[in-house]
DNA sequence: GTAATATTTGCAAGTAACTTGCGTTTATTA
DNA sequence: TAATAAACGCAAGTTACTTGCAAATATTAC
């Protein structure tokens, strides 16, 4: 019997018809048991010094371009990738001092969006949105 | 009699004990007249040749620390910059085609960030939030 | 206004986070 | 199981930005 990330991860890959090598896999049940975005470095330091740079930042931009993963920037000179594939959506909480980062789960009011669209003249639809709130978590108050 | 212009950026030098040099007042002048987050190499652009690169970016940092700037990313591998000081609050929206970025002003009710703070487990304060809303504009429609 | 002091600037060199080229390996398809 | 296509790994390259330091400019003290 398969694990519930094995069984999810395989299905993702499956559904682009994108290759199920060991190293995609493996990376790909990492970023699904992860509670927020992370970082490259982290995911090359958790996947171990066998995983080559280049390769991971190859896998990376392949599943953001077929939206397995979604790809943030919170200002800290680098991205955060996280598995988009079947999440609901949310907002991120970041902090100013240790770059902790949370998720939020978001039941946006369609006004938002409305509201938006209506004030920006350039635009007439959004396909997505981003939200992100900073401040100081509790353990660098 | 000094223009508009020329006296805001006199005053948000002076307010901090920043040396007015005639480089800053023409940086800020030219932020001061944008419409939008702009980036460094646009300002480099528009400033002339004579400037240099790293004169840019440390006065924007500078500038940035001071919160006479404000600094977002959009996901285009660099950074935009905007006046923030004596700025309403606003969101943004980018266009995911051409890159056009507009300012939407935006009159946030209180429950946005105070949902967010219920639902954010490490967090007891926001100090800022960024709203980014992505789409085709009008042009790349 | 002028000298003393502090800030800013410009050039050269450096760094971090990716990206590209290309030959080899691994996975998928026939 | 062979043929084909996708992914990998290494080396080299690029971009956006940073750092060190001496020269120039601005501010402050007199």
């Amino acid at each position: 019997m398969e694990s519930f990330y094995a069984t999810r991860t395989d299905e993702m890959l499956r559904a682009h018809g994108l290759s199920r090598t060991q190293g995609r896999i493996a990376l790909l049940k990492l970023l699904a048991s992860q509670k927020a975005p992370v970082s490259s470095a982290f995911l090359l330091r958790k996947l171990g010094t066998s995983w080559d740079e280049t390769t991971l930042y190859r896998a990376l931009n392949t599943f953001v371009t077929y939206g397995i993963l979604a790809q943030f920037d919170f200002g800290h000179g680098h991205a955060h990738y996280e598995i988009a594939h079947d999440k609901p959506h949310h907002h991120h909480a970041v902090c100013e001092s240790c770059g902790h980062i949370e998720d939020i789960p978001a039941h946006d009011s369609p006004q938002l969006t409305a509201s938006a669209l209506k004030a920006a003249r350039g635009f007439k639809r959004f396909t997505r949105h981003s939200l992100e709130f900073y401040g100081l978590c509790t353990k660098c108050t």
